[in-house]
DNA sequence: TCGTATTTTTAGCCGCATCTAAAATTATTT
DNA sequence: AAATAATTTTAGATGCGGCTAAAAATACGA
């Protein structure tokens, strides 16, 4: 396992999150617009890590993973999710602070020190966000997952994480009372919008957006 | 507070560190020692910080910390020490293994974990290798410290830092029965080199190397 | 005190990660 | 199928932090 610059591993943990929604390939401007950069300094990185064999690389053509770069994407994420576990379980920070700091953590590189991070959370499998944890080889324990805004009315599910981890959003969700774990039913779904209409936990009743329900991840219970 | 790089802080922390030894001044060949790089390079860096005003910096003449700088190396040492206890108190490493991993850490500047960790911690003042841990405004807790080296027979002390922290170190003070908090008297001292004969705890003998006595910190008790 | 040794600084180089502007390529529209 | 638009890459800079080699300043010993 080469050692990487923060720099390189932002790139990997960024182009591993566009393939988990664009399958397939993901371009340099996705990339830039993701990450906060121009497509310049995109497509610089992008010959670096294709020539440490991490990505899979033509020009003009858009980029995937190889093997190895999933490989350690999936160890940079781990130890992302990890730390978030620990900002919110043992510092207590709420789950729309943590992102910034999560983010710089990540990159302090040392097997012993995740490992034993690991085992002092009790072996978590999912941070804060309802994201999975990789185990030490990489390896992700996968949920059936589908957007809340796939469901019909009638169909019951729990929420298992957001797609999204912005501020913004997270404090929304605060306030209307939605949370990992919460159980939702859909009453009704407005055609002209998209929006939804919602029961949570069977008590309170709420009306989503669809720029909402898009960025909520669900479990579909029989119901 | 101005946002410093990783690197400017190593400096400022070796800076420090060396300041608290030699007085008034350090040079540029000794910063170079200590972090393992060449007078070419902290040639560069001092005329950096300096012009940041974190330094008072005369060329040729060694350079000493302005209070801003002494202040910046405080809050760097803090953020090392609270990491150095997390890694020892929580997550079990010995305080022989800590070192590296703490060098990173304390470069994540989030006043808020800072201040979080703090508490999580219980307030520390002191490093698992017993050193103070500075307030969050950059104050150090002083207690009256001496080096081992210059007690003389008859003398009783209690062990509360180690002024050297290599692997190889504390892992001979592990093995030898030392730790921060043993009582020690002092029974003999050589004449030709300077080695001491210890009573630790007031059952075991032991005879140190001047080197040894010189990196190990005690406070005076009545004896 | 003067010449040599040591220390420190400067000059010039490199790799990394970023940027802007321009060129090249690919995609879309008429 | 051109012409135009959008995307992507390349060219050329910059700042950072490191290096070696050479020059400058300081310290020291005869
Ligand atoms: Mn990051
Ligand atoms: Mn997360
Ligand atoms: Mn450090
Ligand atoms: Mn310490």
């Amino acid at each position: 396992m080469q050692k990487l610059t923060a720099a390189e591993e932002n790139y990997l943990k960024a182009i591993y999150r566009l393939l988990e929604e664009d399958l397939e390939k993901v371009s340099t401007n996705e990339i830039a617009a993701l990450i906060q950069t121009k497509a310049a300094s995109v497509s610089d990185m992008l010959r670096k890590l294709a020539e440490k064999g991490l990505i899979d690389y033509k020009k003009y053509r858009g980029v995937s993973l190889t093997e190895p770069g999933r490989k350690m994407a999936l160890h940079i994420i781990r130890r992302n999710r990890l730390w978030e576990v620990f900002l919110v379980e043992k510092l207590k920070f709420s789950w729309d602070e943590i992102g910034n700091i999560a983010e710089e953590l990540e990159h302090v590189n040392a097997p012993l020190l995740v490992r034993r991070l690991d085992e002092y959370l009790g072996f978590p499998k999912f941070d804060p966000h309802g994201d999975p944890i990789p185990d030490e080889f990489g390896e992700l324990s996968s949920k059936p997952r589908v957007h809340l805004e796939a469901l019909s009315p009638g169909q019951a599910a729990k929420i298992v994480a957001v797609n999204n981890s912005s501020a913004a959003f997270l404090k929304y969700l605060d306030k209307v009372g939605i949370y990992i774990g919460a159980r939702v039913i859909v009453l009704d779904q407005i055609e002209f919008d998209g929006s939804l209409e919602l029961l949570i936990d069977g008590q309170k009743t709420l009306h989503v957006s669809r720029e909402v329900s898009a960025n909520i991840l669900v479990m579909l219970q029989p119901s």
